[in-house]
DNA sequence: GTACTGATACTCT
DNA sequence: GAGTATCAGTACT
């Protein structure tokens, strides 16, 4: 597998719907000790704003949501129903609230450690799912507030641009839940929910 | 195939 | 104390 470059921390600094776009095709990269993860990114979400009130940054500034405030390109990790760890991407200028939820991934390498974590050999629910990925590609909550342009976990750009995207409604939230703000590759089988 | 439920722990009010 | 950007399993049609 060849890795072209790195995305660069301009590449996150715009705003998050147009990011949760570009994201699509891509490659999120992790150097595990146990080797190498990586995949195409098929799924994404923005969140953000101030007119987002499904955002954890919709009403204002706490502990948790501050990574959201700060500079783009470094990953929000948060704990979803107290065991579920959601990998996000900070984007926009430090100061503005917004952020892009990683749906899902298509694996490319490291398929085998995905396996074992996961404990299925179904390559089709290794990563297909926010829950489900961070499992599978071992992002837990000391990636938080980690950047995502330089180190061990990273994302990658690529040439895989023979796709046509989907604009859908998000998932599992109530509140703005009309806003089409979810993004995925028509056809793709590791897309979460059609 | 769809519908419902329970597990679980952390954050903010 | 209430709510949560989920998933897997079970019970149905």
């Amino acid at each position: 597998m060849n890795y072209k470059k790195v995305l660069s921390r301009e590449f996150y600094n715009r705003p998050a719907k147009v990011v949760a776009r570009e994201f699509l095709g891509k490659i999120l990269f992790h150097r595990t000790k146990r080797g190498i993860i990586s995949g195409y990114i098929v799924e994404t979400e923005s969140y953000g704003g101030r007119d987002d009130p499904a955002s954890h940054a919709y009403k204002k500034i706490t502990p948790r949501n501050s990574v959201m405030f700060g500079p783009p390109g470094y990953a929000y990790v948060y704990l979803c129903y107290g065991f579920y760890n959601l990998f996000n991407v900070v984007t926009q200028e430090e100061g503005v609230p917004s952020a892009v939820l990683i749906r899902a991934v298509e694996p490319i390498e490291g398929l085998d450690i995905m396996k074992k974590n996961r404990k299925t050999d179904n390559i089709y629910c290794l990563s297909n799912g926010p829950g489900k990925l961070t499992q599978a590609f071992m992002i837990g909550q000391s990636y938080n507030k980690e950047p995502v342009f330089k180190k061990g976990l990273l994302i990658f750009d690529s040439n895989n641009t023979g796709f046509k995207i989907v604009r859908k409604k998000r998932i599992g939230i109530k509140l703005g839940a009309e806003k089409l703000l979810r993004f995925y590759i028509k056809g793709n089988k590791f897309v979460s929910q059609k």
